[in-house]
DNA sequence: CATGAATGAGTGTTCATTCAT
DNA sequence: GATGAATGAACACTCATTCAT
């Protein structure tokens, strides 16, 4: 058993060692421009070790897009659940992707490419995914909540709404991500910010009272 | 002069039966998977005469990006002039572009796999050109005189905002290509309903007052 | 008459006008980097006017060579009767030759490439063409008159010492024409120097003494 | 260790292979006409193969050229320094020279096409070579050794006549691989002739009388 | 199991040649 | 006859995938 044990251990390590070598060539040159070599190259092992651990170049992309978006998953979902309040499940959700992505810039790059938009499937070599449709479903779950909270309109479909969501949190992670000299306390400010333009808007108020 | 006119209008035509083919193939494969055969293929033209009207691959993707892009503008700057308001100019703006677009699915589909998200540069094969810098600058210029009019508040970068605004634009227009049936009036309603969404947010107000 | 004649005149002037590009371009790039387009563009021709004067690249590239080596052979031919003597007439061999190829380096340089060396068959576009080896036998011939005025040795095969001949010849001449100003009097004084190395060999010699 | 050298000893057998075919190739069609996969047809390779051992067939025909050339070099070095008479030495050059390239007419017939005649630049592929400016060099310098012992007259440029030492040889070597029947004894032979008449020219003398 | 050499189908691009105008 | 756009076969080179060691 010991002896399986390290083996599967040791089959894991492989595995994750070639991820992480796709991960960085995939983010850096995109799908097709990326060759086997290159990544087999950059993981120091052979051409054809990889294919001990994938079928094929397709298989390990959606690998990586999996584990990693499992991993992010875990991440959020391990803190949400300790808030009841719709906003701070957002404010969580948002803060929480903001560090996971600050740390796995890569994968933010590639998943970026991945999903030109929201359910859009020009080379969705992901949307077969199951992660990926748990993924989007927690979402729209988070603004369903919010919706029945009465934290966000309910005139909207959730998984619209998720959407727009996603894709102003993308917007604005990509000008972080480029432009701006990531500090420790960023998740935070940013996560209101992407909050208060999604709730509020970018309209100019002078005034707003909440009469109910 | 006949015969040169003649000349030039075939010339025109050839090249239009071919970026039309172009366009129809990238947005299907996207870049890397579309040969040119295909496109000759699809416009019934051998290989070689693909190359007698784009140096190559390359410059024929990027020429069909920019007549596209150049085709927009034109539409979008003709109406546009027309308004004083700053948030009837955006509107304008919106009714444009997801009627160019209803009419430009393949167009839309490129364009959106091409600006993986806004000023992102992976394969950004689109960013030397001056006709998509000058829409980026279009967009952004919109931006700013809504800040100066007061309609958009004004503690935030226009670029910035103009992502955003686009960002959010290319998840609704996605969501209704690929799932709504297109219907006539639809471009009036979701410009409306893109404006609000970008300057009220989708927080749920029971009432707002402006004071001054 | 008339009509013909000056029909047959216009075909010779497009010819000779296509001969002419081509010769400047062959030199240029050699024969395969060479396009008949490259040559019609030079003439101011569309491409497939060409066609109506040559069956194909080959042929327009055999006829070249085949009306230069004419017109070399009646210049060579046209002088050389007029001596008796038959180191005078390898004289004016190369004396007219130094002309010819001073006056048409193009020519010379693809006639270098064409035979790189005597009889050499390589790609030998040229080996068929009869003006080729009635050049050929013309300078065999003066060596074999040589022999039996005693002028040259006799012990060997007229054919080799029209190579040597020949090659010598080559060597000389496109040293003169790469590296040296060409100046009016040269073809007399490089033909003397051929001659002597021809003749004497480059050995040094102390006094020579002929007894008979 | 043992594994290093066989895997060494493969890849050297392989680009062996490959070059054996070139070779062949080469010299029967020459540089343009020939495709990469007719040369890994004739190895019996795949094409890919090929390049797995040459960066493009530029690399490939070079290689060729340099192998081949540094080969000869050493063959020709090894016995040259025995001797210290000027005349043996250009003698030992003919022989090694002569019995290489009946060893490998292959190889002969490509470097006659590719000097097109000495430091002539056309498509010179070999130029940049350093063992062909190595070879070049070694055989001015013999000439210049030749003139300050006596045995060349000293009044002409070493460059120049080595060209026409290299010319006379070529011609003669052209002659004997194409005319003659090659026999073991030709080497020397052809030697002294190329030598007499490289010294002495081909001019008829009665009697030679050296004085001093 | 790991290797990496070998494979060969597939792609962008060129260009001699043809033929409708 | 002259044109030059159109053709499509051909070639250099790449790379996902396999398999003998």
């Amino acid at each position: 058993m010991g002896v399986l044990d390290r083996k599967n251990r040791d089959r894991l390590l492989r595995k994750t060692d070639i991820l992480k070598a796709a991960e960085h060539i995939f983010a850096l040159k995109g799908y097709d421009k990326t060759t086997i070599q290159d990544i087999a190259g950059k993981a120091q092992y052979a051409t054809g070790t990889v294919y001990l651990y994938f079928k094929d170049k397709n298989d390990l992309y959606c690998s990586l897009l999996e584990e990693k978006l499992k991993a992010l998953l875990v991440k959020i979902k391990e803190k949400i659940g300790q808030s009841e309040d719709a906003k701070e499940k957002l404010d969580i959700f948002l803060e929480k992707e903001i560090e996971f992505f600050r740390e796995n810039k890569d994968f933010f790059r590639i998943l970026v490419s991945e999903t030109n938009g929201p359910r859009f499937d020009i080379g969705l070599r992901i949307s077969k995914s199951c992660v990926f449709r748990e993924y989007s479903e927690h979402v729209s779950a988070l603004v369903k909540m919010a919706q029945q909270k009465g934290t966000i309109r309910n005139d909207l479909y959730p998984a619209q709404i998720a959407d727009i969501f996603r894709s102003i949190f993308k917007s604005v992670i990509i000008d972080w991500l480029r432009n701006k000299p990531q500090k420790p306390g960023d998740a935070e400010k940013i996560s209101r910010f992407i909050l208060d333009i999604f709730l509020n808007g970018v309209g100019r108020k002078t005034k707003v009272i909440s009469i109910v």
